[in-house]
DNA sequence: TCGGTTCCTGACCGTATGGTCAGGAATAGA
DNA sequence: TCTATTCCTGACCATACGGTCAGGAACCGA
């Protein structure tokens, strides 16, 4: 048996937990949905006492509400990429690149997020409202710039955003079929670079975008 | 008071209650996922008692099972048109517009499907890995040939359907959000239009093909 | 050392859920 | 008309759920 190093202080013992709680929340929330994920399985899979949880979160709604606001912040920051491009081919190519990076690394939460979204967003209704239509809004400017400056073609800004969103999640939030259907393989290494570059393809070619395929 | 015109006949009765109880689920199981929807509120939004359901369908999951397969039938349908057409142009736009159209007319049924494949296909995963396979495998080879016949470029036919998918059902799994990104307002005939020549446009532009928009 | 704070958890509670069932009403078929 | 079948449902049941709480253990700061 192992000794123990070092007793953990307070502050390391709730960050810690916290951390346990959160991810295994976000996993069963994914599988299970808000309604079918129970507060003694998220307990099970964080290896914690139920009672423990309702320690750090009162309740299991405030625990879902912590669970869905950090899937946004992730999302949020993933479009930093998209400032700053000096035009849609690196912009867009590097935001498509970024979400699907997520897609493969944090598919449960883009899970949570699309189920939150489907029952009419309950608990981020308000982040909806603010945060993510200032956001669609700044960058649909960027491309509306692109476009006046002849960068790209004429295409409508909101669509093609709402098209790089579905198709970039859906590798995500659809892994399962996509697994189904390579034959029940998760996706190697060149999957993913064939589907980044299969969508990447796709779009900047259908704005008007030129692409030095490698 | 109005008369009754005929009493209804059992066979009659048990259609038209099935019918109900159907539509109730497939709202029901949409708005509030499998877990969140119970018996009880199916049975009031079909304004049946509860005791009603369980005599027409057995268990919560053989009724699920029955939403999931309809739906699944639906789609299936709608890519009729897929078949027969001559090229990419007349043969994807016509899917698009077809997928478009179902998300806009039926997105309970997207979203439950949605759900289920988030889920891991727990109810529906033969289907996936038999019809939808033996489906999608055969629309490769479609989309195989076109390229071979030079009538649109060489993009990876299954990443293309991918996309398909994922944009299309973006219309009808994301609703809420598009409404809320339209300040709150459902999307109007125009926005449809325009949802979906977007949608053609940059996809059918992407892989090569003209299009004449009007 | 010691009082205060934080962390921890087994046992418990009220409620809501999926599902059952007995018994009755309505229709079908002969 | 008469019997069999189908349809219907209020009342009920066992279970599982989210959440509470008392009481103790561990750490902290002075």
């Amino acid at each position: 048996m192992r000794a123990n190093p070092r007793p953990l202080s307070k502050r390391e013992i709730r960050q810690e937990n916290e951390r346990l709680i959160l991810e295994a929340a976000e996993k069963t929330f994914a599988e299970a949905g808000f309604g079918g994920a129970t507060m003694q399985l998220i307990a099970d899979v964080a290896g914690l006492p139920k009672a423990n949880l309702h320690y750090y979160f009162p309740t299991k709604e405030s625990l879902y509400r912590r669970v869905v606001q950090d899937i946004f912040q992730v999302w949020l920051q993933a479009a930093d990429v998209f400032d700053g491009a000096d035009g849609p081919e690196e912009g867009l190519g590097a935001y498509i690149d970024a979400k699907m990076e997520i897609s493969r690394r944090h598919p449960a939460g883009s899970k949570v997020w699309a189920s939150e979204v489907m029952h009419r967003a309950p608990v981020i209704q308000d982040y909806l409202e603010t945060t993510l239509k200032e956001w669609t809004n700044g960058r649909m400017a960027v491309i509306q710039r692109w476009i006046d400056e002849g960068k790209m073609d004429a295409v409508n800004p909101r669509h093609l955003l709402y098209m790089l969103w579905a198709t970039t999640q859906h590798y995500a939030d659809f892994g399962h079929q996509i697994e189904t259907l390579n034959g029940g393989e998760p996706y190697s290494d060149a999957d993913w670079a064939e589907a980044k570059a299969s969508v990447k393809h796709i779009i900047l070619t259908g704005i008007g975008v030129g692409q030095d395929n490698a």
